[in-house]
RNA sequence: GCGGGGGUAGCCAAGCCAGGUCAACGGCGCAGGACUUAAGAUCCUGUUGUGCAGACAUUCGUGGGUUCAAAUCCCUCCCCCCGCACCA
């Protein structure tokens, strides 16, 4: 064994060894089995910081349980179905330069390679390998032989086979959904296709006709104008629809030209961008025609709700990229609405033909608000002080009005059936109730403007038509998986509510797509299977996976599948042999179900839900997992991690820079949970030294001969705290507190292990050495594997067993005299800080008799629960050993009781146990002189009278009178 | 807006569910010391304030409350992070 930490022999010798010896491929076998799996990567780059974490956490639970003596399976594959791999092999083939930049820097691609990347399969072939590679490099205990990709033709055969029983079962429905859309690529567009936008959500606005009073059929027409009538519609995009009582006029942009179209039969007047997003609705669309903004203004419209007709005003502030392009106007309850009206009072409105004062016009209020007047508009206008239409303060007035209302507000009674009703609960009832009286539709639109794709062009929101969903929705699918979730562990348990909530929130999910890499959809073949629906179930692949070297593709029928993944059928009757077809459906039936899915909570709200609704649609009960685990990010250096832009930090550079053991300590150690980890170069430099102390230390005490004295106070500590240390690790693992455990298991039992070396203790070191490795063996696994061997053991601690506590061991009383001797220790120290003394030599006196026997009377009266002052007083002044100290015994028992009431039921009877304190302090008493340089006694309080002391020096001070049971009186003589 | 998580000493970060031994684990940084020719490494001590005897005072986002006792329990308010999808 070398003498000095080498972590790069010491890690490729033992993943050699790993990999020849094949101890982590396991087969079924007698023993109970442990089945883990960690979501597989997507193969768009390497593997990064972020799947550092999580798949070191997977690996851990994996050595842990292995070390715990259960069969453990943890396998691995590679996830390349969906659109972002083609995406990149584009910008690689257009050698695009921001791409080519990242790729070599940030993921370390060598120039020679990165240009041969140009297709989907040379990324797919590229990434799966340099994955793998890294995986092996950090020493993760995979199981390889059974790697496989989402686009291997096997693969496609499990997913159609899935997604055939998923169609049986119902789960899949045909329908419409809107979605981002890019007119140009004809594609949706997801956040990281978008140069503006990313943070745009589709909002269902109540799209109101509004009927024009007169005829414009001619006005500034340019159309060919055939067969239209002489109806046209002005509808108005709005949020809130229950304010269509309160619509006072309409506005339009009187400088821009108005599209004329026909939607649905109908004819309309929109904004030319309305009419763009309208053709990608699921309407009929059509345009005939155009009218200037200005032709419009001083018309009246008919409100579609309440028998009124209302002017259409000018205003400049229509965005027509917005909605409709044409705006009701709501003044009562719109700030914008009111101001704009009040701005254009006293103006000329005569080249509109517009004769009427405006000023006349009326407000209408329609929501009343307690603690707000008539015209909640208003009101917040004066309160922040808005100025004009172009105010951004505007704005804040409308956000304020509109949380007032929505959550405390009523419709007033002009609003006729809806009178009453709360402003939060009444959209959804007024819309669909507007929609089937045919004076209201809904149109979508993006919750920020404007949203633009890569490639330059505006996105819209696009109704995409007999799409295929999977029916998420379904009331009876969701409580099967409610059920089930309530029988599985979750980590953290405080996820368990987010799980339900999602659970709750899940809707219709569309499971197709136009474009991409995947399985096309078995009974319609235009459709690729969605890339998130592609990859729930394929755990019970890897059961699978494993045999396809026997099998060939043509052979994976859904009978196969049936036989082997649920039992159905007879494995005579399949079109490969029935030992075989035996032995898979055996393995699955052994492995299954999985015993944790531990992942990055990212997943939660997609992949993890998936995950459990389709294993609990077409798995039976006892095959639904048992677990899930969830684990925060990574950031760098307080930077957010971003594949695609950078900062990043490979795997495989972590690895390379500090270690496998120290990356791997590093990532475990630094959070734990849900909390983001965060990567700072310097602290994985102070990891490194800790590793290599460790080395270090444990060395010396592999070499070292064995000590031959005999077992100390100091041992009997050592080998108490270390079953502390066992106890708190295992429990810490349980629940994947990767964190805690390693506080135990590495820095506190180190830190016990310093302080059993400075109190001289020698005999148990290679005792403990013995176990601490074994314990570290799932942080660590090269180092200890290497630490092992040089402590003398044969084979892999890999297969050892995990230490387990041992009550035997556990010594309370050693513990309490260490604590004393810690405890006096400290107050030497603090006396002699505080009296800038130089001792010249120290005398402690343990407590007098007479004090531990009040003690003791106090502990039993407290574990009988009779702890009273008086009652006690009485008892002891009955003991004339007692009673010669009856000046001083009334101020130590009150303090006494303060005391011993504070203490809880095991530490009242780990005192009466009582301990030998003066035993205790002499077998200290070298080392006290070691640390404070000058002699150290210990007396007996009792053992010595007052003239003795005086005469002798000895406690001129009358300092042993402090002396109490646990904290013994101290003198220090000053060299002065 | 809805849902989830969180605010602890210069920084990171335990403790909070099961109130008391919490001036508050641990680490980093910083300061001092030991060792060394020196540096590094290692070890020790200190790091809210006061204090010439082991103590006391004030602290755990804010303001209240419950309690003999609160970082821990209850309420108010402020602030930060994440998700809200068809995307892996």
């Amino acid at each position: 064994m070398n003498p000095r930490y080498n972590p790069r022999t010491i890690e490729s010798e033992w993943q050699r060894k790993w990999d020849e010896s094949r101890i982590f491929q396991p087969d079924i076998s007698d023993k109970e089995k442990y089945f883990i799996t960690i979501p597989y990567p997507y193969l768009n780059g390497n593997l990064h910081a972020g799947h550092t974490r999580t798949f070191t956490i997977g690996d851990v639970i994996a050595r842990y349980r292995r070390m715990l003596g259960l069969n453990v399976l943890f396998p691995m594959a590679f996830h390349a179905t969906g659109t972002p791999i083609i995406g990149l092999a584009e910008l690689i083939a257009k050698r695009d330069p921001e791409t080519l930049r990242v790729y070599t820097e940030l993921h370390g691609i060598p120039d020679d390679v990165i240009a041969k990347l140009d297709s989907p399969e040379s990324l797919v072939e590229y990434f799966g390998m340099e994955s793998e590679a890294a995986m092996r490099l950090i020493g993760y205990s995979i199981d390889w032989t059974r790697r496989f990709t989402t686009i291997d033709p096997a693969y496609t055969k499990f997913v159609e086979w899935q997604f055939n029983k998923l169609h049986e079962l119902g789960h899949i429905v045909k329908g419409s959904h809107p979605v981002r859309w890019c007119p140009n690529d004809e594609n949706p567009v997801e956040d990281h296709d978008l140069l503006h936008g990313e943070g745009a959500n589709i909002l269902d606005y109540t799209l109101l006709k509004f009927k024009l009073a007169s005829d414009v059929s001619d006005v500034s027409d340019v159309s060919d104008g055939s067969g239209r009538s002489d109806e046209w519609i002005l509808p108005c995009a709005t949020l809130r629809p229950e304010t269509v009582f309160g619509v006072t006029n309409l506005w339009v942009n009187p400088d821009i030209v108005h599209a004329k179209v026909t939607v649905n039969g109908e004819q309309w007047i929109v904004s030319e961008e309305a009419y763009r997003k309208l053709t990608h609705t699921d309407k009929v669309v059509r345009k005939i025609g155009e009218i200037k903004g200005e032709d419009l203004i001083g018309k009246t419209v008919e409100n579609p709700l309440i028998n009124h007709n209302v002017l259409i005003l000018p205003a400049n502030f229509v965005d027509p990229a917005n909605g409709s392009g044409i705006v009701m106007s709501v003044p009562a309850h719109a700030p914008y609405d009111y101001l704009a009206l009040r701005d254009l009072k006293g103006a000329n409105l005569g080249k509109y033909g517009i004769s009427d004062d405006i000023s006349d016009l009326k407000m209408i209020s329609l929501i009343s608000v307690p603690d707000m007047g008539e015209f909640p508009a208003i009101e917040a206008v004066d309160e922040l002080g808005v100025s004009n239409q172009s105010d951004p303060l505007t704005e804040q007035a409308t956000k304020l009005v509109y949380r007032r209302e929505f959550h405390n507000g009523v419709l007033k009674e002009n609003t006729g059936k809806y009178a009453g009703i709360a402003v939060s609960k009444i959209k959804d009832v007024l819309t669909s109730d507007l929609v089937e009286r045919g004076v209201a539709d809904i149109f979508y639109e993006f919750s920020e403007l404007p949203v633009v794709c890569r490639c330059g062009t505006t996105c819209v929101v696009k109704m995409v038509k007999d799409q295929w969903f999977v029916n998420y929705s379904n009331p009876e699918w969701k409580d099967q998986v409610y059920a089930h979730l309530a029988d599985m562990q979750i980590i953290p348990e405080e996820l368990r509510v987010e799980f339900e909530n999602k659970i709750d929130w899940l809707k219709d999910k569309a499971c197709a797509r136009r474009k991409g890499l995947g399985t096309r959809l078995p009974w319609d073949n235009e459709w690729l299977i969605e890339s998130l629906a592609d990859s729930t179930i394929y755990m019970s692949y890897y059961i699978i996976s494993k045999y396809l070297d026997r099998i060939d593709v043509s052979q994976l029928t859904p009978a196969f599948f049936d036989y082997v993944l649920l039992g159905k059928g007879d494995a005579r009757n399949l079109p490969i042999n029935e030992d075989l077809a035996k032995q898979i459906r055996a393995d699955l039936k052994y492995w299954y179900p999985v015993d944790i899915r531990s992942s990055g909570k990212d997943l939660v709200p997609n992949h993890l839900l998936f995950f459990l609704f389709h294993h609990v649609a077409i798995f039976p009960k006892e095959m639904l997992p048992r677990a899930i685990a969830v684990n925060g990010f990574v950031s760098l250096e307080g930077a957010k991690m971003s594949k695609s832009k950078g900062p990043l930090l490979t795997l495989k550079h972590a690895v390379t820079t500090y270690g496998a053991d120290v990356t791997r300590l590093y990532i475990l150690g630094t959070a734990e949970h849900t909390q983001d980890a965060d990567w700072r170069s310097e602290s994985v430099n102070n990891n490194q030294k800790q590793v290599e102390k460790f080395y270090n230390l444990v060395y010396r005490v592999i070499s070292d001969p064995e000590a031959d004295e005999p077992p100390k106070i100091i041992d009997k500590w050592m080998m108490s705290r270390l079953q502390h240390r066992i106890s708190e690790t295992r429990e810490a693992l349980e629940v994947l507190r990767t964190r805690h455990a390693l506080q135990n298991a590495f820095y506190l039992l180190m830190h016990d292990l310093k302080w059993y070396q400075r109190r001289g203790g020698v005999s148990s070191l290679k005792a403990v050495a013995h176990v601490w490795i074994r314990l570290m063996a799932p942080f660590m696994p090269h180092i200890c594997e290497e630490l092992w061997k040089g402590i003398g053991e044969d084979g892999f601690i890999s297969l050892s067993e995990y230490p387990a506590p041992d009550p035997n061991l556990v010594d309370r009383c050693a513990e309490r005299a260490e604590e004393l001797v810690e405890n006096t220790l400290d107050d030497i120290e603090e006396i002699i800080r505080v009296t800038s003394m130089k001792p010249e030599r120290i005398t402690l006196f343990t407590a007098p008799a007479w004090k531990n026997t009040v003690l003791k009377q106090a502990l039993i009266a407290s574990r009988s629960g009779k702890l009273d002052m008086g009652a006690l007083m009485k008892e002891l002044m009955q003991d004339p050993e007692i009673k010669k100290h009856a000046r001083d015994v009334p101020k130590f028992v009150q303090q006494l009781i303060k005391d011993v009431r504070t203490w809880d039921a095991a530490q009242v009877n780990n005192r009466l146990e009582g301990l030998d304190e003066r035993a205790v302090l002499s077998e200290a008493l070298e080392f006290f002189e070691r640390e404070l340089g000058c002699a150290v006694a210990v007396l007996d309080a009792d053992a010595i009278d007052a003239t003795d002391a005086a005469r002798d020096d000895l406690d001129p001070q009358g300092r042993r009178k402090f002396a109490e049971p646990g904290r013994p009186a101290i003198y220090v003589k000053d060299t002065n």
